[in-house]
DNA sequence: GTACGATACCTAATGCAGCTAGGTATCGCA
DNA sequence: TGCGATACCTAGCTGCATTAGGTATCGTAC
């Protein structure tokens, strides 16, 4: 189990680093991070959604409707420029972070 | 800047780290934590305290207070057993992640 | 001798994010 | 017809950082 403040930490740029592989939508987004995670994350629904729609209205994120022919209808995800700008950023602050508890962990 | 997310899934870890090396009290874990970091994680005070309170509330570590003479009364903190437990479990749970998000990084 | 910055501790109010626990809807299979 | 998987959504709760205060001691500069 992971705790509830890592995994806030570490929700948006992992989102944001499976789109920036490609559009996708919620559902699948929720499985490929199980897969990624090798089980250790386990994101509900109650928390993908809200956190997608977060950051749509951020600007990170923008959203397309796909209906297939007598499939469910889903809500296809793709970054923005600015939230391809987010990534990096997120990824350097979290670099630091972990060289930091590295040290911290030490010898 | 680092994300506030971010501070609150490293803040724990790292006070458990800085106090594995022995005992210290909140200042000097602050001052540490921005040596440790180069100057990217500033700790509030407003915030170290209260994680120290509850991270000695949780039993993860006690305190002691200590007045050298004329100075101001220092109290100083120390990991429990259990405090050094939940260290290596949030160690875990953090490189879980790491790997997580260096594979989602990727190619 | 007093004003200020550094040291050292503390707390209340606010905002934000995940978590819990619900709900709707479609499809395929038993 | 009923159930599990897929696929989306939301309201209320809780926990944590943040903001913005406060108290107290000491040394130094004016």
């Amino acid at each position: 189990m992971i705790s509830r403040e890592l995994i806030a930490a570490s929700t948006e740029p992992l989102v944001l680093s499976l789109l920036q592989r490609g559009e996708n939508y919620g559902y699948a987004i929720a499985e490929k991070i199980r897969v990624f995670s090798k089980g250790e994350i386990e994101w509900t629904e109650g928390m993908l959604y809200p956190v997608l729609h977060r950051l749509e209205r951020r600007g990170l994120l923008k959203s397309r409707w796909e209906a297939v022919n007598g499939e469910r209808k889903r809500r296809y995800y793709s970054l923005t420029a600015k939230g391809r700008e987010s990534l990096g950023k997120r990824r350097q602050e979290w670099l630091a972070v972990h060289e930091t508890l590295t040290e911290a962990w030490g010898a």
